[in-house]
This record gives C-alpha cells, structure tokens and sequence, in this order.
DNA sequence: GGTTAGCACTCGAAGCAATAGAGTGCTAAA
DNA sequence: TTTAGCACTCTATTGCTTCGAGTGCTAACC
C-alpha cells in the first residue's frame, strides 16, 4: 500500500527518530535546533531543516501552523513503531515489581489480568486495560450447584476459558438438597459444552423428565443458565489509572477526554477492536485512526492477547497519547504477558526461582 | 454545635432557598437582582442585598470576591439539604428505567449494584457509586470444592452476607476428585462461621487429620481461605459515570479533576467513609470538608446503605459537585435502594406487578 | 424601625494592540 | 551538497482599556 515510497535515507531515518523521540519527551512540536541540540548530528540546522521539508513531503511528518516546528504523523509513529524503535530495557525493579506483584495473585484470571492493568498503568504511567474479548459462542464445561437454604441455592458455571461466575437462585417453594445435587448432575450431563443456540427445546425437555418432581425448578434455571452464558459472551473490561492521562497537555480539552472517558466506560468500541484482533498472540499498536474509535485520534492503543494452548484468553494493553513511549510500553507488556502466561500454565515452569516470601496464612 | 446561632427568618430561608437553587441551576455566583428576577420576593434588590449580608457574616454564604454574587457556603448546603430541599418527584419515566432495568439483574448482590450505579449516574448526570463495604471480619458460611481436572479445582466460597467468591486451585500433585469433596465438607464443618483470626492451628491440624491422605493440600487451601477472607474484608467499590463531572465547571480544572480520578481508583477513602458510616440504612449526605478526604472539598457525596435483616450489605451512591441537585439525587437513591432491597428479599412482595415482558431465555 | 431608591465604588472578564521569540523557507556562497 | 544569513510568519504573552455586574452605603420614605 505504502510501498511506491522511496526507501528513507539513513539520515532521514536519523532525523525521524530524533524527532519522534524529542516529541514523545517534551509534548510540542520540534524544530530543527532542538535536534542539533540534542546532539548525533553532525550536519547544520539548515540541513535538517532541508530534510524536514522531505519528511514532511512523504508524510512522516506534520507542521501545526506554518512556523512551529514539526510534529511526527500517524505514518511517521508508525514508521517508528515499526522500524526505528529501541528496546527499553526494564530495571531490575520493575521487573521485581511485577513478579512479586503477580505472584500473589494466584488464581482466577479475572483477578490476574486487574492486577496486571493496574502494574501496566502504574510502570508506564498510562492508563492500563484488561480485557476479557467477547466469546464467539462460550459454553460452559462445569456446572455445580450448592444448596444454602430450602428456597435459595447458587448456580456455579466455570466456562472453558476457565472463567467461573456464579448465581443466586431464589425459588417460591422448597427445594431439598437432593433436588440441587441431580440439577448439578443433570445440567452436567445435558448442557456441559454446549453453546447457548445448541441448547434446543428437546434438550430442555430431556432435562426436565430427568428432574422428575422437581421439575418446576427447570424454568428458572434455564433462565439462569442463559445470562450465564450471555454473560460469559459478552467479555469485560477494566480500566485503571485514567488520572494518570491528565497529566499529559494532549488531554487538557476536557471535551474531548471526557469523550474518550465515555468510551473506555461504554467498552463496546474498545472490546471490539481486541476481540477482531488477529488471532495471534503478537502486540498490536493501534495509532490514532487505526483504530476506527473516532474518540481515539489523539491516542495510541497497545495491547498484547493472553494465549493459553492456542486460545486466547485475555488481552491487557494501555491506552495513552498518540506520542506515548512506545518502547516502554511495549516492553512492559511483553514483561506483563510473560508472567501471566507462566502463572495460568503453572505446570510449565513455575519453580524456576523460588521466592522466599513466606506470606504466612493464618 | 450551631446552636446559639439565631433562627433564620423565614425571609432569609426564603433568600437562601433562592440562591441555593439558583446557583445549582447556574453554577456561577447569585446577586441580588436575579433573586429578584426568579420571583417570589415582594420587596426591593437593596433589601434582598441586606439580607445576604447578614447571611453572609452568619456563615451560610460566600463571596467569590468583593464584587461578585453571594455562593452558599458549605453551611449553606448543609441547611438547605436538611430543612429546605423540596421533595423531587420522579418521573414516570425515570421510575420505569429503574424498574426495568434492575428487574432483569436477579442474582448476585454486586452485579445489582453495579447495575444500579449505572442508574444512578445516568439519571442524575453525576458518578453513580456502588460499594460492598468492608465487613468488620468476615466469615465463609458455605464451601464448595469442584474438581475440575487432576491438578486442578476450584474452590467456592459463601460469604454471610451472600456474596460468593472462587478461587482455583493449581497442585503439583495429582488429587481425585473424592478428595475434593472430602474437603468441602471437613472445610465446612471445621471453617464455616470463622473470621480469618479465628481460625487457629489446632483447627488446621485437625483438619489435616480429616484429609487423611490428602493432607498435603490443606497448606495450599489454607492460603486460598486466607486470601478468601480478607478480599471479602477488604470490600470493594464501583464507579460509573466519571465522565459525567467533565460537564460542570468546576471540573475544568484539570490538576484537581485528577486528584479526584486518583481517589477514586484508589478506593480506600471512599471505603472509609462509607464502612463507617452510621450503621443505619439513612441517606448519608457528606458535603464538602466534611467528608475528610481533602480531595473532595469542591465535591459532594451521597449515599445509601442497602440492609437487609439489620446489616449493611452494601451501598450505592452519587458523587457530584458541591451543588448538585440534592433533591434529585436523593429521590434517585431512594427509589434505586428500595427497588434493590425488593429485589434481594424476593420473599417479601416481588409479584406485586406481574410485569408481562417475556424474556423467554432459550 | 424596616424598606427602598440612588449612586459611587470594586473587581473580574473580555477585547485589543504591541512585543518577543521560535522556527521556517529561501537565497547565495562555499 | 551543505551551510550561513536573513526576511518572514505565526503564536504566546503582556499590558492596557473598557464594560458590566454587583455590592455597600446613605438618605429619603412609609
């Protein structure tokens, strides 16, 4: 598509870096001392100055008004993003952070990927996401039902992914213990695996002679059954740290973050964009109006899918401004995924240091 | 504590009355003509000028500066809010959204909650809270063990206050699924009813005793129970609608808007506020300083305990700008509160309308 | 004594011109 | 091809003026 352009030269390579850089620091727009100044060059501000006319020509490069200084365009963040990027090497504390961070929270992945958006929004300083993508039809693997009183009792599912959730069922008669335990063996044996347009009016029929007497509960419970499974569908997402957006002038019209506010807490548009995303458990870098979010044109999206036997289970990334520190963010992600990966395989390799913190329970 | 003051005459309420809803309204500063102009005074500006005067320097309004109107001090909030507020009354309409909306949310407390933070926040304009508080040391009442493979289970826990929580668990070691439910039951006998601080070692030896064999997973179960516990002490806290406060003026400033962001994310002092709050199931109105959390001091925070037999299982709130519109808010939460204790005590009167909207769930 | 009209005064908001400064593009020389 | 120099452009800032809303005070009034 962009491919007719003529290759960039390394001093225009150069330049483009040092702009990129020299905005992602300060925020404004960059001239063509500032880059002398900041030193690699050894040619004069006019021949940059030349180089930055080009720049601008082939598109790498945007002037807000006809004399500041430049400012790097979409393509120009994404020529950066993809080519001109330096590794950032995380600090050792960092990266103790997240492993001790992370290895407290054993257990549900929900709690997993929340912890880690509020680690990949602290260390980036942008705001971080977790993300469970929407479903394409989930099902679920595991039903249990637990008794609490004769006209109350819990529904638990655990779906394939390994996400559990539950529901409180309340009935206007009795029900005896019993009556749950062949509900739990029943919904086990009919609907285990099954997504909800699979769930077919036989199968409810089936259901119900298996539930002899109690029968009556079968209604309910089916009603139950759906949400779960609608729920589980839909996907979540949680969000944390947007205060620290502010900080950045790019967010200092409060319209237009309280736009991007709107967003993040209507999920939809955001949900989407991770749940088409290409399948693979590679970062995406969405810039600006690659992401097809209007909201978004100022902002940059990164995130990483959670990948577990080929599927993916979650996804956490950080939204920021379109000039974020890409090398930062993209090594704390790729830190972050790292460790949750280890953590929901434990079978892997989960004993190759042993940390001696003896959080002692009890 | 204000005691001595002298009473208002029924003109100052008048005159405060005024200014309150009027600033509410507008957002800026109240003079003394518009009072005038907003009718119901039957004397001149210059007596109206007198009269703030003298409210003035008894405490119940402000000066921006020497030449601009009269703002109501937080005093002057807090009068109006406890003896001149004019009962809203809802709309037909608003009480709809509420009916509809939180009748298809049966089931678990916090999902009913953040349903209806949402409400809240649409229908007042402002942030719509929902909180489970910190339980003073909370208990399990019902465990549930569900085996799910060799190396892997889950473990459910029942709060009292019916929340439920889960937990899965990895072992490096196979189990069977018999000694899954051996565990759920000596965990139910032996741990049931027991805050976190009474769970003492000779009950953990005894319960290593009851697993027999499997005793080897009691130390990694232990750990779940702790972890169990204490997140159900911790409480926890949902905010919708930030984006809402983007719209009044006295958010427009960015730094303070952030301080109130990071508050928000951070949870504890909101907690604070309402896990102390006074027991009862009132509508609590913090204005201003007198929430403590600095941060708030230009905002103000309404809430209402959700209680049920005598204990607070939750609450739902709004946060707002110092003057919202109190009437509103509180009907709001009136209105959301009692809709929601209906629904967590189906027993008491659920089929008093028979809403005939099929939501045949197959 | 309370109420009202009138008036001088205050102070912030808005508009406007002048200034400073950063950065460019162009031209001519090296 | 690079560089130095210079004129030009555009924004941000500053200081100044004006405008108007609103007050407090005084004197007259009922």
């Amino acid at each position: 598509m962009a491919d007719d352009k003529r290759e960039l030269s390394e001093r225009k390579k150069q330049i483009l870096k040092a702009i990129v850089d020299a905005h992602i620091e300060g925020g404004g727009p960059v001239g063509s001392k500032a880059i002398l100044a900041a030193g690699g060059m050894n040619c004069s501000s006019a021949t940059i100055r030349n180089e930055m006319a080009e720049l601008e020509e082939m598109g790498y490069l945007e002037q807000p008004h006809a004399s500041a200084g430049r400012v790097p365009s979409e393509l120009g963040y994404r020529f950066y993003v993809d080519a001109l990027i330096e590794r950032y090497a995380m600090t050792t504390h960092e990266i103790a952070q997240i492993n001790n961070l992370l290895r407290a929270k054993m257990g549900e992945l929900d709690q997993i990927l929340t912890a880690a958006s509020h680690l990949a929004s602290n260390l980036t300083n942008y705001t971080g996401i977790a993300i469970r993508p929407r479903a394409g039809s989930a099902s679920i693997s595991k039903f249990e039902g637990i008794y609490l009183e004769p006209d109350h009792f819990i529904l638990v599912a655990v779906a394939a992914s390994g996400a559990v959730q539950t529901k409180h069922i309340h009935t206007e008669f009795g029900i005896r213990p019993e009556a749950v335990a062949r509900l739990t063996e029943s919904l086990n044996a009919m609907l285990a695996g099954l997504p909800a347009e699979k769930i077919t009016l036989p199968i409810i029929m089936e259901l119900e002679t298996r539930m002899g007497p109690d029968s009556g509960m079968v209604g309910l419970v089916m009603k139950v059954v759906y949400d779960l499974l609608s729920e589980l569908d839909a996907g979540a997402m949680q969000v944390s740290g947007v205060d620290h957006l502010l900080q950045y002038p790019e967010y200092s019209d409060t319209a237009q973050f309280r736009e991007l506010l709107g967003t993040l807490e209507k999920k939809d548009d955001i949900l989407d964009l991770v749940s088409i995303s290409d399948g693979e458990g590679d970062i995406n870098v969405l810039i600006g109006s690659e992401s097809r979010v209007k909201v978004m044109n100022n902002s940059a999206l990164v995130f990483k899918p959670i990948v577990k036997d080929g599927k993916t289970l979650g996804a956490i990334g950080v939204l920021g401004p379109r000039r974020m520190d890409y090398a930062k963010v993209l090594a704390t992600l790729e830190g972050l995924s790292g460790n949750i990966e280890n953590l929901i395989q434990p079978n892997k390799q989960l004993h190759e240091g042993g940390t001696p913190d003896g959080t002692s329970g009890g």
